[in-house]
DNA sequence: GATACTGGTTACCTCAACGATACCGGCCTA
DNA sequence: TAGGCCGGTATCGTTGAGGTAACCAGTATC
């Protein structure tokens, strides 16, 4: 259905985190974007998180869910199987992750000019 | 300049405090609404949004200051006059603010809703 | 019997953001 | 000389998001 994930999505030194946005939770924009290919099992969404817990994933995972953000599924069988899929409401977010990448490409390099001519 | 803000500008109930988005800091998206209309005083920022000490304000103007989103102005006068305003490059948030509303006008009621039906 | 896989849970800890409260220096006015 | 206005600082305490590490149940496979 979906091609697998790019373990390298998210890199650590990505300088997006200088970003003044953040969607939802610390993690919530990211599994947005990972689910934006169509539904993926929880271990699937820790390969390109590499950083994420199994605590914090489920954690945050069961506030989307709260929040309708995304649908859990789980199939009865062996081994357990669990997929997670973007509702309606959560792919609604997917314009507004778009709208930040595209203020980035315009305006992150201003930031990061500004932190650096900034001597303190 | 400017006409006085509203000191209701930010009613400590809103449901916004719901939308899974964040500019900055906990107060930047505010200030930056606050000075859309044009530069303010430190003591005048402090109208609308009650709830900050002044600790956090002069803390998060500071960090804003050194991203390049707002420039800082002290005259030589008496009693001191410090003036905040918004770069272009702080302007440019409100384009996304606006984003925000935008979205959060069609889909927060649903995300409200979710969490209503959503029984633990 | 041991090990592995999946999808988690539990208990504990850390740290930075945020808040409460008090205070400061310079000038003006009463 | 006492107090107020302005634009902050200093100190301390709290809180909660997030991280660490270990563990668990059920099944299958070696």
């Amino acid at each position: 259905m979906a091609e697998p994930l790019d373990p390298d999505m998210f890199h650590p030194m990505c300088p997006s985190s200088a970003l003044p946005f953040q969607i939802g939770d610390k993690w919530t924009g990211m599994i947005v974007l990972c689910l934006a290919g169509g539904p993926r099992r929880f271990t699937e969404l820790r390969v390109p998180l590499r950083a994420i817990t199994p605590k914090v994933l489920s954690q945050t995972l069961r506030t989307m869910c709260r929040d309708g953000l995304v649908t859990r599924t789980a199939y009865d069988e062996n081994p357990p199987r669990v997929e997670y899929e973007l509702t309606e409401l959560g792919r609604s977010l997917l314009v507004l992750i778009d709208a930040v990448r595209e203020w980035s490409d315009q305006y992150l390099p201003a930031i990061l000019a500004a932190r650096e001519s900034h001597q303190v």
